[in-house]
DNA sequence: ATAATAAAAGATATTTTACTCTTTTATTAT
DNA sequence: ATAATAAAAGAGTAAAATATCTTTTATTAT
């Protein structure tokens, strides 16, 4: 469904979130432990994540990543056009590059059901909604 | 959401569905082109089908890939577990490895409805069903 | 100013997925 | 029997995704 990426990504956003007490900065080598994600590779997704402002950066001692009331308040379908695009929106099922709903795929209709439900979730849920969930112990960013 | 050869496996059914008349065969050259993949990719993925008699195939002269009725009638989820396995039915949203309902990621929730639709829309609809739409006129396998 | 800290950036390595090419085996029509 | 046909099998290549390692730059506390 999502790449490694973008899994990572959302994930690592939340963790932001649930961290960040006040303005303070939490620092990638936390989060990668906190997600249970390769350091260096969510390193470079955040990076991207921060270069596009859905996250915010600071160097330095005391620096690290954090994230603004406005950032958290934003749907996780941000974070997921930004890292894996547009295609779980818009891409068949079967990788038919040029169709349209006149000219559809077999399993058109009753993907587009499903399609509409995945668009529904990351457009009607926000960081800060699955972070409430994290807060209210009612689930958990990290097994093993 | 499926690999490419999940993909070309579907549509390759749904071909070999369409093109039969009575016992005859179909090569795997014409399921190629109608499909539009890679001849040799899919000829791969067909010898799996077959050895796991879900489609079936014969060598030599008028020779090739068929279906019998009872092939035809099988839901969809039986070549997805085969190619992709049950990823699709078990696996997380965001990667967590032995979560559970009682320990959710913060997507479980809204994700397990569309877990759900996916499962129901592969176990609902047959190879005859898709292939239905395409007799009718009414899909296609193929666009460029 | 200096040293310590942590992100940014870039280069390299590994793994998985996707695809291609060649040889072998089974079947059939002649 | 023989030649033609088409799948089966196997080896090899290419590209994309994932992960690691190293160097540079910005910030801050001393
Ligand atoms: S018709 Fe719908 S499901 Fe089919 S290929 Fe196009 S977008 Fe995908
Ligand atoms: S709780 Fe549900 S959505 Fe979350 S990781 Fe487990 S199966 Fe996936």
């Amino acid at each position: 469904m999502f790449s490694k990426s973008c899994e990572y990504a959302i994930k690592a956003s939340i963790f932001i979130a649930q961290k960040r007490e006040g303005v303070q900065c939490v620092r990638v080598k936390e989060i990668a432990k906190g997600i249970n994600a390769p350091e260096h590779f969510v390193a470079k997704i955040l990076q991207e994540l921060s270069r596009k402002k859905v996250i915010s950066s600071m160097k330095g001692p005391n620096g690290g990543f954090c994230m603004s009331e406005a950032q958290i308040n934003k749907p996780v379908l941000d974070i997921v056009l930004l890292i894996d695009g547009d295609g779980i929106l818009n891409n068949c099922v079967l990788g038919l590059e040029h169709c349209s709903s006149s000219n559809p795929c077999p399993m058109h209709l009753e993907y587009q059901k499903i399609k509409l439900g995945i668009k529904n979730m990351l457009e009607k849920n926000t960081i800060r909604d699955f972070n409430n969930l994290l807060v209210a112990k009612e689930a958990v960013l990290f097994t093993d």
